[in-house]
DNA sequence: ACCTGAACACCGTTCAAGT
DNA sequence: ACCTGAACACCGTTCAAGT
């Protein structure tokens, strides 16, 4: 008796394919190695995703990029004024290592496809700044430098660790140093914002 | 008698592709449409670039992010000290301009390939900062905050403006206003360095 | 040296058909 | 409702052949 296999799901489908993504890069994700992957043919993906791969990889930027700033408790008493500070780079963190564990979905993220899926992100910073006692245009603003930042200097990250091999050693940064220096770069400049 | 048509040239090449990618974007650049818009047999292009695609989409990176921050004259006596912000300001805005010129380029400076192709850039913004007088540390981290943050607000930029339609004109943001706000807080930050 | 033609092993996707 | 098989219009690339 064939083992009864799971029920297809979209959960399920993106799951898989930010497993390929992440262990044998984008370039290898297609619908048929998708179909392989999950033990069915590659149409029948398109069951659950009727616009196709297009819509495989809005989820996988979906998944990947959302990260919201701000704890579950909206209005925490027990943090202090400037503790947002904290917080934030909490946050960079975070959003860091999660971009940088799933290197191969950095691409999309700067692609024009799915641009809403860091709408809840960029929402969440904004009002940790607003809370922390920043008009709103200035928590807008500075919730965008945030993100870009944290964006950009990873995506640069992950460039420089594709070049450092056996042959190029002189380059020889500390990206965890490096990433908060400038992560506390930001947060001293947001200072500055009226 | 058929006109002499054009050599074929690396160069030549390259800025097709690219006007390839800014008119109908990155997933359109095909080595048969490239051959059809160079007069060609797609084929006749792996004479050039051996390397095939990879070899044409390293190109274009280095093409659209090789803006260096510092002018010809390398020891400007007129420059004040305190002008580097001014100086950065500007870099900061050309380097915008150029990537939102080239739009389809940007998911290609996120990837893995042609690493090499922003250390020039990097160079550049290290040697403005250590010569407004940073230490050698300071200034190299100060370089990957300014180059971080420009591509990845830059990043959000393009995204956000794939977003603006008719049915969604809730957000309107001024992203030269943002853009330039930002940079001025990243600018501000810089000061804090040792 | 430079380009072409034909071929190969892949893609994403449609569509009728099965259960 | 959910999946399959066959087919279509594309890809990037190799390789022998032309000039």
């Amino acid at each position: 008796m064939a083992a009864p296999r799971e029920p297809l799901t979209r959960d399920r489908i993106i799951d898989t394919a930010l497993h390929i993504v992440d262990g044998q890069g984008l370039s290898r994700l297609t619908m048929r190695r998708l179909g392989d992957a999950l033990e069915v043919e590659a149409m029948a993906i398109y069951h659950h995703l009727p616009r196709g791969k297009e819509e495989l990889l809005d989820g996988l930027i979906a998944h990947v990029a959302a990260l919201p700033a701000a704890p579950v408790r909206p209005d925490d008493e027990r943090s202090a004024a400037g503790d947002w500070r904290s917080q934030l780079r909490e946050w960079g963190a975070a959003y860091r290592a999660r971009l940088l564990d799933h290197a191969g979905v950095l691409p999309l993220l700067v692609t024009r496809r799915n641009p809403a899926a860091l709408a809840a992100t960029t929402a969440s910073l904004r009002d940790v700044l607003r809370r922390a006692g920043f008009l709103d245009a200035a928590a807008a603003a500075g919730a965008h430098t945030l993100l870009g930042y944290v964006i950009g200097h990873t995506a640069l990250e992950a460039r420089a660790q594709a070049a450092r091999r056996a042959d190029d050693p002189d380059e020889d940064i500390d990206w965890d140093l490096r990433f908060g220096t400038g992560l506390n770069v930001v947060l001293a400049g947001l200072l500055t914002l009226p």
